[in-house]
This record gives structure tokens, sequence and C-alpha cells, in this order.
DNA sequence: CTGTGTGCAAAGAATTTGCACCAAA
DNA sequence: TTTGGTGCAAATTCTTTGCACACAG
């Protein structure tokens, strides 16, 4: 099952098995995923700054390309949040997926976990053949200080 | 109640209530989206070349303008499918809210409709004092088809 | 009239791509 | 040695913005 590879062999052998290679690059960015505390998550830049700041120098083109990989291959899960671009964080398995409350006007995000949408998730995929690699429950609306404001 | 908003009138009502005018531009927009079939979304440059079709020009940049404005009034929803752009369709009253099922290697999108998803959304938003404009779950996954591709 | 909305063209931001060189297997 | 990966810079794509003119209230 994709989503439980975490150690750098365990993705050595799935890159390997598609006729893809391990590169330090790919390491390192798996790494700074895992080093990254539950709940938080990193857009291409973000993983960027971060790498430089541990004096690895990778450049943004191969954080684009290794995170959108990594997303396919189940290892990342793609966030689109309020902003206009994409995060990522590790793929948790099963009970960790978190879900998104977010307010059109102030771009607030709230993050909270529903064991419920979980179950749904899993059978509705099966229904239609999927394998799930993530779900998430985006619930747009209004906060309390959004309906304050006029627009 | 935002959302059940649909004739050209409130929609005048609407916007004048917030200092904004009414416009042939933003009736055109909604007709659109208004005629359009349930369950089918469009971007901003379908939009503009539906629009072009029915020879209606109106320029992009208010298309643009308009949809983010009527998301943000709760009229339109905002979509963001497996693709890198927007897509936009009418927010529909309560029942017929519609989920996402997406496949990250083929793109392929399938629709379904939760009641339960929808009351967990009610829940969540009530607990955080925020008004629900819109909820959708999006399963991210892999299709029979994408299974079977190596990449 | 007053100020909001529109169209245009230009600017921006995020992401992707072509290519020469580098390095896993 | 072969083929996939990386870095760089340029190109793309989607979206936003400044400004002059048009028009709704």
């Amino acid at each position: 099952m994709a989503q439980s590879i975490y150690t750098a062999e365990a993705l050595k052998a799935e890159l390997n098995s598609k006729g893809c290679r391990m590169t330090p690059q790919r390491e390192k960015i798996l790494k700074a995923f895992q080093e990254l505390p539950e709940g938080e998550h990193l857009s291409a830049e973000d993983l960027y700054h971060k790498l430089q700041a541990q004096n690895e120098n990778i450049s943004l083109s191969t954080i684009y390309r290794t995170v959108k990989m990594m997303a396919r291959m189940g290892i990342l899960r793609e966030l689109e949040l309020a902003e206009d671009h994409k995060h990522y964080e590790l793929n948790q398995p099963r009970p960790h997926h978190h879900h998104h409350l977010i307010c059109v006007k102030t771009n607030k995000v709230i993050e909270f976990k529903n064991d419920q949408v979980l179950s749904i998730s899993q059978k509705v995929a099966e229904k239609y053949g999927f394998q799930v690699l993530d779900c998430e429950l985006r619930i747009v609306g209004i906060s309390p200080e959004g309906q304050r404001s006029i627009f």
C-alpha cells in the first residue's frame, strides 16, 4: 500500500520498481516532510527556503517535479487552501487525515479531523474501484469576523 | 440567506444593498450558469467562450472579477478539480451539493452526492461560528485505469 | 452627477519545460 | 554505459491590476 512508504530505502525500492532513481534531492525532500510537525504543510517555495536554511541547495524546478511525483505516488498529499498555490504534507495513514474550514472573506483556515468523513470516502471510492490516496472535506463559508465586513 | 438568490432582480437587490450595481454583464453571467445542466461547471475561460458563442462580448477580466465576487456572495461555488484552474457552478441549496472523486493519474473526475457530508459540515461550521456557503468532499486517488499505468 | 464597472493591455505569480551536463544503476 | 535527474533560464498558464472611458443609480 503506497501510503505507508516513509523510509528512504522504501522510497528507493518504490522508485526503482517504476524505472526511476533515488537521488540525494529526493531523499532530502522526503526527510524535510518527515521532520515537519503534524498539521503543518509547505508550499514549493516554503520547502525551497527550508532546505536552503539547512544548506541544501535544491532547485525550485526539482522541488516542483518531486512534490508532484510524490503526490502521485501517494506519499504526499496536495492541499488547495484558500491561497492561490498548493501546499504539501506527508500523507498520513488513514486515521490522521484532516479537513478544512475556509473563510472566503478573510482566507482564515481552520483544520479539523473527522472519522466519519474517512469511512464515507472509503465507501465511495470502493464503489468506483478507486484506491484512496487522500480525502479532504472542504467547508467554505464566512467566519465570524468575515460576517462583520461589508465585502 | 444568500444561497437562494437566483433571479436577476434578487441579484440586483443584493448588489445594491452592498453599494454595488447591476450590469448587463453580471446578469448574463448569472444566466449562463443558470442555463448550465446540473453537474456541469465552467472555468473562467469556458464561460468566456460560451458567452462569445452567444455573441455576448464580455471581457475575461470582467468574468474573473464577477465569478470571484459571486463566489464570495455564495451564489457560485468555486471548485478546485484536478486541473490547475478553478471551475464554477451555481451554488445549489443544501440538498444538492455534490462531491468529487478525482484520479491523480488520469485526471478523471466522478461526482457524487452524500447527505451525511452535509450534516457533518453544518455541525463543524456551527462549532466555529461559520456560516456555510459550500462544502465539498474531495477524494483523491487512483482510478482503475490509472492503476494499470506505470506512471 | 458620482462613483462603480468595464475593456484593454500590461503585470504578476505559480508552475512547467528545453536543454546541456551530471550521476544512479 | 545508458538513461533518468538536476539546475538554470526561459516559457506558459492562470489570474490580477492600472487606467481611461462608459454607464447605473
